[in-house]
DNA sequence: AAATATATGATTTAATTACAACATATTGTA
DNA sequence: TACAATATGTTGTAATTAAATCATATATTT
């Protein structure tokens, strides 16, 4: 017979469940902890709340490895022309570059696609679903920065992964970014922009991926100016003004197939 | 407006989510496709009979492969064992604590059960998993280690990590280890015994967590002297030998119930 | 021990999903 | 084109879950 478990150790076992299962369903809970559907979907809301699990109609679910809030909404849409961008992008890495990839889901794009490519690389990310996509091919050696761990990008920010970065040199980095306007690139997250800068000062040659939501979009932080790039991947052609601002800056453009 | 998707790109675009998001839901997808839910149900029990997703009440689930094979079927053993040392471990720690937590299955359980408890933490660590677990609690402060990203333990191992490390200072360090014998800790792994020493070092008080397969086992490389460590916790009581080097060493020894 | 707070159970109603059966549309092909 | 195969929509009913409320039990504090 068992003894009646605490609140407390419900809600680890649930964690631990989600740990090794993605979903977990309240009414199987319910039956084994031998308590009413209620009291699990009390223990699940409080999760939730903490932000520990997801919830899902029935049950709950473990956080996503790479979710993206903010472009929860407009990924399905934008899925397809993000794919074919990080496919072509991947082809201008060569083999026995050292690259630095960005945090984002545009790069975590293209990583998947370097992922399929197999090549000799050594590879510096501050972003960990890349890490992870990377890490399981033999050939490439990953290197993930330091830094505080923000949920949201599933990425790491702050001075300790710039100072970092700075230790090393590239021979490309790999970018993406919130918006280009005229002929400055920008992004809603400083901290962000300050990991993009650095990448792009640490590398021989700086790859900007962006889709085509982005164009003529200006937003909170600068990241550079379109002449410190060397290669831009698009999905599609870009307004006048955009096209104009980057053949200036001798940038080369590379529309996706 | 939209052209109608195929039942094949349907599906493509559900597989694609569900590498980026845990679950689905059929109601939303019926919304987005513009189809009914019917259609995304027959979808979803084709993708589950072909084996590519899991079938949740409401929606499906990406498969729980997961992508730490070796941790994976650790996991496996001794899970009971593992989940009562973790949790019991967590309640050594207090609130406003710097905690550095070793990359290991038995360390995940113990992040987990600290997730739970929700208290003021900053967090070092070299594991993934761990820092995923613990950086959705938002009175937790993760900082991840830099390093080379390893695919077998999610873990990042290597000089910089070690190097990283060595600028911090925290009140407590928690780690596993594959084995003790007398008075020596050991590990299978000289990587992750770089790691292990150099936490214990920068740490007021060493935390091992050791479950009872561990007892009298010997591995090639050396962590550590129990005399080093503060606390260890374990699922049994250990054999004589054991016991008496650690009460030699004043090692309080900690029995999860 | 009494008082208070917390946790759990039970019950009802509303909302959501599952399933089956059949109708209609769309596609591919002889 | 016409036929067959496939795909999708519609509908009704059953099953499951959600949410709110109130009652009861358990723990904590004074």
């Amino acid at each position: 017979m068992h003894e009646r478990l605490t609140k407390k150790q419900r809600q680890e076992h649930i964690l631990e469940r989600l740990g090794s299962d993605v979903t977990v369903r309240i009414s199987t809970l319910a039956d084994q902890f031998d308590v009413t559907t209620e009291t699990i979907r009390r223990d699940i809301d409080e999760l939730t709340d903490k932000g520990l699990v997801d919830r899902t109609y029935g049950g709950a679910a473990s956080k996503s490895l790479s979710s993206e809030p903010a472009m929860e909404q407009r990924r399905l849409k934008q899925v397809a022309e993000r794919e074919r961008i990080g496919s072509h992008a991947a082809t201008l890495i060569e083999s026995g570059d050292v690259v630095m990839i960005d945090a984002g889901s545009t790069t975590l794009h293209f990583a998947r696609a370097l992922a399929a490519r197999d090549m000799e690389l050594t590879v510096l990310t501050n972003c960990l679903p890349v890490a992870h996509t990377l890490g399981t091919v033999k050939r490439i050696r990953v290197i993930l920065c330091p830094g505080e761990f923000r949920e949201t990008e599933s990425g790491l920010y702050g001075e300790e992964t710039v100072a970092f970065l700075d230790r090393f040199m590239a021979n490309k980095a790999v970018i993406g970014a919130g918006g280009v306007s005229g002929e400055t690139v920008t992004d809603a997250d400083s901290q962000a922009s300050w990991i993009k800068r650095k990448m792009i000062e640490r590398a021989e040659k700086a790859i900007l991926l962006l889709d085509h939501s982005k164009f003529d979009i200006r937003l909170f932080s600068t990241v550079c100016k379109v002449s410190q790039l060397d290669n831009i991947v698009l999905d599609s052609v870009p307004p006048r003004a955009i096209a104009a601002a980057l053949r200036g800056a001798n940038v080369q453009i590379h529309v996706a197939p």
